[in-house]
DNA sequence: CCAATTACTTATCATATGTAAAGTAATTTC
DNA sequence: GAAATTACTTTACATATGATAAGTAATTGG
């Protein structure tokens, strides 16, 4: 069916999976079907702005930021680490163009999924339709809580708090992307460091 | 089956429903014996702050707004006004009490939708779950958009572009509520409303 | 319909964050 | 490994927004 070397590499994949919604071994089948491996170097685009996003990835090792262009000015929306998927929302589920880049932050292994061929999937195999509707749900409730975070907490408040959550982050993302993430400059991301 | 009396009173929820996604008629039926439609006079509760939110609803007449405190702040977090689905996703979706409450803004009529049921009438309705799943890609969708704006747009232009998608806000929504929901407070809005 | 409450505005002052520029540290590239 | 580029910090100044307070307008409740 499917070669040792091939079930290894989507291994983590499948792991995740697991521990979010189990899925038949035949759903299984069918979705490493359309997965594929991708390798991406630090600072590559993974995606482009401007193409309608068809594809959902999941970051096997390294990761990756979702950015985009205000003014000139680079933000990044989002990160993805290790056992995440990653996509964007906006062009997704609508069918737009998105006005958003996926891109490497360091060297990184993505499982990169065909939104369409996996949407056909749920036709057939209710359960693959349930895991993505959890991981959906899960998404969502990240990003209300992020809303929450921005909606009226000081710049500092929502450094301390990504800290927290997210301790590691500091060593593995630059400064600059991590301000714009908090919707601040690196300047005022520096004076804050600089214990305010 | 139903009386006419009964259908009348869903059918803005079954219209909605075939923009989105239409259901079979058996997941029509199964979903309408779960349904239940409640009153709120303007000003109360819908749900309050510290329960585990068990139900969606659909705001068939009326609006609302989810709101929560922040240091005896009340913070708005989102409105929804006809034809739209209102749930508290963080407490919904991880089983966790909610921190937020859904209030009424002015009188109004909800349709009630027992979560634990309607996630059990997904097994033997994939239409309904489709249906459901598709409503949460679109508020998910509307999250990560209000998350752009909140990050790096300036508190004029997050005020004008929700004029620009929601023009008819203003009458409906008092200005407090829709201070906070920009994530300013009600003294801004009006210094941004005097035409600076 | 009047009194009381709540909603909104305006003014003043304080402060966090933005902008610009320059300096230092770290990375990258050849 | 030196030069060039990029990342980060610091400083000085500008500005948007917050906090407080007081005034006006609108709603609510008896």
């Amino acid at each position: 069916m499917f070669q040792t070397g091939y079930l290894k590499k989507v291994q983590t994949l499948l792991n995740q999976i697991k521990v979010i919604h189990p899925i038949s071994s035949s759903a299984e089948k069918a979705l490493l079907e359309i997965c594929c491996e991708i390798q991406f170097h630090k600072g590559t685009n993974v995606q482009l702005i401007g193409h309608t996003c068809k594809t959902i990835y999941f970051v096997k090792k390294g990761c990756v930021r979702i950015y985009y262009f205000k003014e000139d000015i680079d933000i990044t929306e989002s990160f993805e680490f290790e056992n995440s998927f990653v996509a964007r929302a906006e062009s997704l589920f609508t069918g737009k163009p998105s006005l958003k880049a996926i891109q490497a932050i360091e060297d990184t292994t993505l499982i990169a999924i065909d939104s369409n061929l996996l949407f056909k999937l749920f036709d057939t195999h209710h359960d693959l339709e349930r895991l993505f509707r959890k991981i959906i749900e899960a998404s969502y409730v990240n990003t209300v809580n992020r809303i929450e975070s921005l909606q009226f907490n000081t710049a500092d408040e929502r450094y301390i708090h990504l800290l927290k959550d997210h301790k590691d982050i500091l060593k593995r993302i630059p400064l600059k992307f991590i301000a714009s993430y908090l919707g601040i400059t690196p300047v005022s991301l520096s004076r804050i460091r600089a214990h305010k």
